[in-house]
RNA sequence: GCUGAGGUUGCCGAGCCAGGUUAAAGGCGACAGACUCAAGAUCUGUUUCCGAAGGGAUCCGCCGGUUCAAAUCCGGCCCUCAGCACCA
């Protein structure tokens, strides 16, 4: 459709208010959400599918008679706005052009300069998004209440999220503890994945080394490992010659470490003090003891050790890490590797094997090494087995071995070392180190009665695919303490620690609820001076009794918010794509789980599946991210729509591409045509054709509701869209007037496809002389009852006619005469018996019938009852059809090649 | 590796959960015909193989099992894709 009269439709729907529903009790309600966009940028082609689909399933509802609100708001919370403001601000080349093109859509030239001035703050980037978005997606018709819009800084929301904490809090769910963190020391800040060069490429993460300490006379070692199991296997410790060696404090111990560790390993453990230099001649060849075994082992040189990576510190395992085997060889000392791991019977795998295999001659085939180790340590972990001497821990499997001698160490001679999992730096180019921070805010999901009830919110939720309800189960299992706070970026302040900011994605987990009062609660807001004070929001979402007096203005918006949250909330279908499902999803679901009683738990998720563009990932570099202005006007929103509805299904992968794009578009064009052309017939009768396409329209209704309802959209128009295109052909086909068939459809055909482009229908629907909007008429169905023999009696002409092609193609034969004959009415009765009543009761004279009806049973049916009067009416059509005579008799043949059947009758083809 | 999804006729993609009505929907492509000066568009038919009568044979990643009957259920194997966390 013509992207004007698009943008005509929007506004009357704007200017009529048709989706911003009030209280309706005498309607059933539907309150379906969609996350809302974070808004640092424009949205392109594969954002919109999950809104453009939701679109589809609220004004569906709506002409089924609900109540619908499609609530949106904006997520500014978080780093990333911040970090592109700032870059902006810094003049970086890269964001200045992305955020040019992004202005570029919208802005003249002109303009830009100014606007990207402007974005050197934060707030402004955000505004100015959240502004263009609403703008889109109105240019894309949705029916989005956008009355009830808010974003996530906005102050009363603010308030919203920390009477949200205060809750989480008293219920025990607010934790602080020790964190790992990413850091770079030369910045003293933390970095994320965009601050890491080829962060987004090569992620970098955390890994946990248990820091062994390995005690001396003067002072102790400590060497950190992923592998504790393997201290049974200690023959001796580590060090690089060519680094400096410290003494540090470790609660009250002195321990020696690299000197490249010593600042890592305080940031980690603020309690640690560098006690300075140790020479190293009182380090190597000195003897230490090994915790548990007691075994003391000697201190050798090798070049190998990375004084950066852990402690600068190896403990060397020659009989389980290729890396120490080899050494150890090079060095010459004579020692015998300790075999502590076993496999099953027959499987047999040693570190002596290994290096032969991939003919390992030293330390300098660095790339062989790392093969043979991951294969060695990948078997031991998954098959190995805890050989015999390894004291209480025999004949445990690796894993569980390396969990028990981790926490035994763990008591007295070990503590907990991070370390990234690659080698990286910041794009800056300085270093990248793990730190800890002492006093991260958590919400703990793992607390058992927050798991319980959860999993009951899921039980009672749809899921659609239904798999991910087993999916949700087995990560609110899986969920434990999750930081919530950060020490940058935009959001709310912690209520009870102001230093912190809540993260963004724990500030956006129950944020539905506000859409239901929005206006009142911004509005108490602004009269209270604005505050939004805690016992209002408690006893609007939860019903607790209010504990201060308000005035009357105050509590008539108190009353009117609580009534409205009590007539819309739960959400009941929340879609969204694949990514939130570990994230997201499951905050939503516990956090209501923990704040809500059931009536306001979530009801239920549907995933839509992502978008590529021309076979591609969609990103900005490969020129494919179109955006959705472009979209509605280039294509026109109608047919964006059309295009993600019908072109894939609702959860897979759907292809922005050209070809399929040009292959909808001429479906939809053939569609607009026939309604546009449609001229009332007047009195003109329906003969079979017509009566058959009317029948079948109202199946395909039926099915599109069946469909729309689990929530399959493509299915669904399918069936009220291209089934009903074919319908129409074929009724061309068949010589039917399609006028006719239309009349009895047009209208709630236009109704009907009115959820999946809406401009068009309502243009279609204005011309043809109706009042009113079509998106806000109901669908009516016209019941289960119809009759289906119109259905049967096409289906007959058609096997007719596709037997008589058969008959034809096998045989060669072009047909001067086609003789038809219809079983007679006593045949008809026969095989009414043998249907019903079985062969006995046959009556004699038609017995040697038996044979052929089991021969031929599965073509035999008795639903038409009058085949003579049928075939006799489509005989002109089929004498046009075959270019030949068509004789039709009823008449009982005992000699010809095929005895006539109900449901199939005999055809003979005359050369 | 773990967790999840999936491998269907030239391609895309239904169906499998509730086994028979499935040579297996629909679309695309290909081929033939109609229309046209021609192309495109549109329409009709064909598109695993065999067939001088509406029929038959083979077929749904591989191997095996259950069953009167399996694309559909069970077991094993091979392969592909997604997620694996603090990041919005």
């Amino acid at each position: 459709m013509d992207p004007e009269i698009e943008r005509k439709w929007q506004k009357r729907w704007e200017e009529a208010r048709i989706f911003e529903p009030d209280i309706d009790p005498e309607r059933p309600k539907f309150l379906i959400t969609v996350p809302w966009p974070y808004s640092n940028g424009s949205l392109h082609v594969g954002h919109g599918r999950t809104y453009s689909l939701a679109d589809v399933v609220a004004r569906y509802r709506r002409i089924m008679g609900f109540n619908v609100l499609f609530p949106m708001g904006f997520h500014q919370s978080g780093t990333p706005i911040l970090a592109y403001s700032e870059r902006l601000r810094r003049g970086d080349k890269e964001a200045i052009r992305q955020y040019t093109d992004y202005l570029r859509e919208y802005e003249n030239d002109s303009e830009i300069e100014h606007y990207l001035n402007q974005f050197n703050e934060p707030e402004n980037i955000a505004q100015y998004f959240s502004d263009r978005i609403v703008k889109d997606f109105r240019g894309l018709g949705y029916s989005i209440d956008w009355s009830r819009r808010f974003t996530s800084a906005e102050p009363f929301y603010q308030d919203v999220v920390k009477w949200q904490f205060r809750r989480l809090h008293d219920l025990g769910l607010i934790k602080q503890g020790r964190y790992p963190i990413l850091y770079s020391i030369e910045d003293q800040n933390a970095v994320g994945e965009d601050d890491i060069k080829d962060g987004d490429t090569d992620k970098v993460s955390v890994e946990e080394f248990t820091a062994v300490i390995f005690r001396g006379p003067e002072f102790g070692m400590v060497a950190s490992s992923l592998r504790p199991e393997t201290i049974f296997g200690i023959t001796n410790l580590w060090i690089n010659p060519d680094e400096e060696y410290h003494i540090i404090d470790y609660m009250g111990e002195r321990l020696a470490v690299s000197s490249g560790s010593v600042q890592k390993l305080i940031l980690q453990n603020p309690e640690i003090k560098d006690l300075g230099i140790v020479e190293k001649d009182r380090i190597l060849y000195h003897e230490f003891t090994v915790p548990i075994t007691g075994k003391k082992v000697p201190v050798f040189p090798s070049k190998f050790v990375d004084p950066e990576n852990g402690t600068g510190v190896v403990y060397s395992v020659p009989g389980h890490s290729v890396w120490d085997y080899v050494a150890l060889k090079d060095l010459g000392a004579g020692i015998e590797p300790i075999k502590i791991i076993d496999f099953p019977e027959g499987k047999e795998l040693t570190v002596v094997d290994l290096v032969k295999q991939k003919n390992i001659m030293s330390l300098s085939d660095t790339e062989s090494i790392r093969d043979a180790t991951a294969i060695l340590y990948r078997e031991e972990f998954y098959s190995g087995i805890m050989g015999n001497g390894n004291s209480d821990f025999s004949g445990m499997s690796v894993q569980e071995a390396r969990e028990s001698i981790k926490k035994r160490l763990l008591q007295e001679s070990a503590f907990i070392l991070y370390e990234t999992s690659r080698k990286a730096e910041t794009r800056g180019g300085s270093k990248v180190v793990v730190a800890v921070l002492q006093d991260q805010w958590f919400i703990d999901y793992s607390v058992p009665w927050l798991k319980k009830k959860s999993h009951a919110v899921v039980n009672e939720m749809l899921f659609e695919p239904s798999h991910y309800r087993d999916g949700m189960h087995d990560i609110i299992d899986w969920l434990r303490e999750r930081p919530c706070a950060r020490r940058r970026g935009i959001g709310t302040k912690l209520p009870f620690d102001e230093r912190w900011t809540i993260e963004s994605l724990s500030d956006s987990t129950i944020y539905p609820i506000v859409y239901t009062c929005a206006r009142q609660l911004r509005e108490i807001h602004k009269n209270l001076g604005n505050n939004l004070p805690e016992d209002i929001i408690e006893h609007i979402f939860t019903g607790e009794p209010l504990k201060n007096s308000y005035s009357d203005e105050v509590m008539g918006l108190i009353s009117e918010a609580a009534r409205s949250k009590e007539y819309w909330y739960g959400v009941d279908v929340r879609m969204t794509t694949s990514p939130h499902i570990t994230n997201h999803l499951a905050f939503y679901i516990m956090n209501h789980a923990a704040l809500f009683t059931e009536r306001d738990w979530p009801k239920g998720i549907v995933i839509s599946g992502l978008v590529i563009s021309e076979g591609a990932k969609i990103s900005k570099s490969k020129g494919n991210a179109i955006s959705l202005l472009k979209i509605a006007n280039s294509y026109s929103s109608d047919l964006y729509r059309l295009f993600s509805a019908i072109n894939s299904e609702t959860t897979s992968v759907l292809d922005w591409n050209e070809t399929d794009i040009n292959l909808v578009r001429k479906k939809y064009d053939t569609f607009v045509s026939m309604v546009e052309s449609f001229k009332d017939p007047g009195v003109t009768r329906m003969g079979n054709v017509e009566r058959w396409f009317v029948v079948s329209f109202y199946n395909h209704a039926k099915d599109f509701i069946s469909r729309m309802d689990k929530y399959d959209i493509r299915g669904a128009c399918i069936s009220v869209f291209y089934e009903v295109l074919n319908d129409l052909k074929h009724v061309e086909a068949r010589g039917g007037n399609i006028m006719v068939a239309l009349r009895e459809v047009i209208r709630d055909w236009l109704v009907l496809m009115s959820p999946v482009i809406p401009h068009t229908c309502e243009e279609l629907w204005e011309k043809m002389g109706n009042h009113g909007f079509v998106s806000a008429e109901r669908y009516i169905s016209p019941g289960s009852g119809m009759d289906q023999s119109p259905i049967h009696r096409e289906n007959y002409i058609e096997k007719l006619i596709s037997d008589i092609r058969e008959i034809s193609r096998a045989t060669g034969i072009k047909p001067s005469e086609i003789r038809i004959n219809v079983a007679p009415r006593e045949i008809f009765e026969t095989t009414s018996i043998l249907m019903n009543e079985g062969p006995s009761k046959v009556p004699d004279r038609h017995k040697y019938l038996i044979p052929d009806f089991m021969k031929n049973k599965k073509n035999i049916s008795i639903e038409i009852v009058d085949e003579l009067d049928l075939i006799t009416s489509e005989r002109e059509y089929l004498e046009n059809l075959f270019s030949c005579r068509i004789e039709i008799r009823s008449e009982v043949s005992r000699s010809g090649r095929a005895n006539p059947w109900p449901g199939r009758p005999s055809i003979e083809l005359v050369r």
